[in-house]
DNA sequence: CCTAGATACTTGACTCGGTCAACAAAGCCA
DNA sequence: TGGCTTTGTTGACCGAGTCAAGTATCTAGG
């Protein structure tokens, strides 16, 4: 009898299967127009999404013949789309990254993907569109090899009100934690009005964490310049540490700037603020400038921070 | 700021499409040791799981090149796996069917798959196992076509107590609606009984439907022979009827019997249960002998119904 | 320090899965 | 009846993907 519950179960993960191969089949259509297969195109994702991969990473992980692999990457470097770093750390390996022409080559190709999929789940309401996703997101999660444990908390774009609350809560934290005065918080609330006013979806975003409900963290990415975005205002909530957000907080903000054409990320602190020198090193983000300054009642070593994308 | 959600979801959808591509080429692995390769599997589980589709219809769904599906499908019928019978409405169509041998040869791709699949899901809990079928029917009803509206019932295999259900509301229903007498019920009684005594889980199942948490129909499906399965005690409650739950039953019950091996299905009823006679008679049963009998009281005509598979 | 075996690719050779275009046969529609 | 569509077939072709052998490099053990 527990036979057949499972034999039921099974069935259902066919039928979902065939269901989704034939899905693929309708996405992969997208990539007819391009000079990519599905694999190179796979190949070229990942090659935009990580962090100088080698090329046994990249077969491993897609799943790849080592040597159909190693004729990918010659085409594209051939193509002027790769370059190879020889690794310091072991000759045998490179470190693979695209170029300014692979990028170029890969954004349409991305942005080919992402409106054919916002097309797909623009026709559903609201509450389907979560529905969905959510689904997925269980589905992965179980068979997943990572079965890492659903993050506590939940991301979110802002809404009204959210400014608000970071400048109350910045406010207020700095004050209590680091004895800074209110010119502070006037420089929190000048930054979060100038955001909201300028406010450039497609270059700029808001992320405003929430757990149990309740908003527990903030952090801002907005335009410098066309090649360079601030970081700003990362926040999260004392009783909410070490559930790692501020670290998710500056992923999502290093994947936002690529996807939104940046080449570099800047931010400025201070160097009181340990925690959060110690994300921007973790991240990646080197220190380029150190200036001493008189600010919020305070004497304090200003920083300046930078990443290339 | 719509816009973020929006872009959000897009995320989550591309990142669980590029998790499932994985997925399936590890799928897809079972099939190295066959001699067929993934799409020509795919017609083959069309093909044992049609009614005598056309080529086109096939190519239709599963999105194939006209001229290289005729090309499979030619090879298939060079090997003895495929019978091509010109349909009579439209001679430029063939209607396709498996050979014996064609059933042959797809049993072990089938059977592996559904190990595969089976070891996959075996590896969860009980709870997760519901999450992870119910999430994946989700995604199908939200992407899928049909749109079908979800069925309004459930149907599960049997539990200890239901035979009893299905006992009494028999008498119940024949007493109240056709004036049966208590021999009928004894009848059931009877039928039940052997059930649970002899039950062969590979070749014999029985499925209970539930809506709001209630029972409201049942079936069963028994070995006669090793050739043929009988069904038996196909019940609906009145409250019930209309919702297909007697179609499904069928459908369900000639499903597994050529999952099981079976080579046709029988049954056995009465004149009087049109409703039944008609969902036989649908679902492509014929009639092959008639046999008045006085029984339950009553002057009855029995009816004799085939199916092959 | 040296050697045997593993690892990270690379290359040659090949197969066959899949595409495209042209075509025949039959049906549909006015 | 005749033009247009649909169903399926065939020829010609390409390139995605596989397999096996080879090179350079690294690692572990004596």
């Amino acid at each position: 009898m527990l036979d057949a519950v499972l034999e039921e179960r099974t069935r259902v993960v066919r039928r979902f299967t065939r269901f989704y191969t034939g899905r693929l089949g309708v996405l992969r259509e997208g990539l007819l127009d391009s000079p990519f297969s599905l694999t190179e195109a796979r190949v070229l994702y990942e090659l935009a999404n990580r962090e100088r991969p080698t090329a046994t990473e990249l077969g491993r992980d897609l799943g790849l013949d080592p040597g159909y692999l190693s004729r990918i990457l010659r085409r594209f470097e051939e193509g002027g789309l790769l370059e190879r770093a020889r690794s310091e750390a072991d000759a045998r390996q490179s470190h693979l990254a695209l170029t300014e022409a692979g990028r170029a080559a890969f954004a349409p190709l991305d942005r080919a993907s992402r409106e054919q999929v916002g097309a797909l789940i623009a026709g559903l309401s609201d509450p389907d569109q979560r529905r969905l996703t959510e689904a997925m997101a269980t589905i992965e999660a179980l068979l997943g090899e990572a079965r890492e444990p659903r993050a506590p908390y939940t991301l979110r774009p802002h809404r009204p009100g959210d400014m608000g609350w970071i400048v109350h809560r910045h406010g207020a934290l700095y004050a209590q934690e680091y004895g800074w005065d209110e010119t502070f918080e006037a420089l929190v609330a000048e930054i979060a009005a100038t955001f909201i006013k300028d406010f450039d979806p497609k270059r700029e975003r808001c992320w405003i964490a929430e757990k149990d409900g309740e908003i527990v963290g903030s952090v801002l990415l907005v335009r410098q310049s066309d090649e360079a975005a601030k970081l700003r205002l990362l926040y999260v909530e004392p009783k909410a540490r070490g559930l790692r957000i501020g670290r998710r907080f500056v992923e999502e903000c290093i994947r936002f700037a690529r996807e939104a054409g940046y080449r570099r990320i800047t931010l400025w602190t201070n160097d009181v603020l340990h925690a959060a020198r110690r994300i921007y090193a973790d991240a990646g983000f080197t220190l380029v400038k150190t200036e001493p300054h008189r600010s919020f009642g305070q004497d304090l070593v200003g920083e300046y921070w930078e990443r290339e994308l």
